[in-house]
DNA sequence: ACTTTAGATGCGAATGATTCACAGTCAAGA
DNA sequence: TCTTGACTGTGAATCATTCGCATCTAAAGT
């Protein structure tokens, strides 16, 4: 069902393909790095390379299937392409929540405009501390046990 | 001179440090890696480790003196605190050029509290083709030669 | 269905940025 | 000046990511 997605995109439907697709379509809301969506596989018995999972990612990408994000870390994060949209990211339990704001993407173009430059995409990710009751209880972005 | 915002900072005022300090006063528009400024170092036959660099350069960013940055690639790149301002890069020739928008920023801190969270600091970048006539010249995002 | 072949994959080695370990050094207070 | 804890240089170690290459396989043609 899918495989017509990789077509389009000019990529060969093969089964790591699929099933790294799959990965990344139930975890649609959240960010996976490489290892992340090796480990998932694995556990689900699926014997993909580790190689192939980036090779792949990075093709979803160029194909605009999905996303690469570098937050704090400096490390890969994936997602589905699912439209422009921004982060929020706690620093303290690393939960991070997607927002749009059509007001401030105009004001982006606006800004781009006026220094001569032909906007083609934006990153803008806001940090700071949640109220969730459970924040402090992931382990993301710890980087101390105090 | 600056001897006193080591201090200041809680950092003994070594010569490794004044001098790195020293690379990233000269360069206050640019964004340099740890390797940039080792480079500049040894071109001034100042004999600083590369280790030491990434050690100070993240003291110096615990200390807020300077920020540390992951564009595109996800390599840090460090530039000196100089107040909150926000990025634009051309991704043709890689410019990366400052600017402040107070509106903008207002913005950010209300869509914050609008999602329960307790902002302490953001990250913008805008990226686009830039008009500069020795746009193409610079090689610093280049992948291909087209 | 069977062949062909360009493009994919898996494996392990290679790379590049960054960090670590540790022995030698130095800033700064007594 | 002496002492000491913090700092540094070196080279090795680590971690994420990419490469090289022999092997496979999707998909287009017979």
């Amino acid at each position: 069902m899918e495989t017509s997605d990789l077509r389009k995109a000019g990529l060969k439907a093969t089964l790591p393909r699929l099933k790294i697709l799959e990965v990344l379509q139930q975890n649609k809301h959240d960010h996976l790095s490489a290892e992340d969506v090796y480990r998932r596989l694995m556990d689900n018995d699926e014997d993909i390379g580790l190689a192939t999972i980036y090779r792949v990612l990075s093709q979803f990408e160029d194909a605009g299937l999905v996303i690469r994000h570098h937050f704090e870390d400096g490390h890969a994060l994936f997602e589905l392409e699912q439209g422009p949209h921004d982060h929020l990211i706690c620093v303290k339990c690393g939960k991070i929540e997607e927002f749009f704001d059509n007001e401030m993407q105009q004001r982006q173009r606006d800004l781009a405009q006026k220094s001569g430059f032909d906007l083609s995409k934006h990153t803008l990710v806001l940090y700071g501390e949640c109220q969730a009751s459970n924040c402090e209880n992931d382990t993301t972005l710890k980087k101390d046990s105090s």
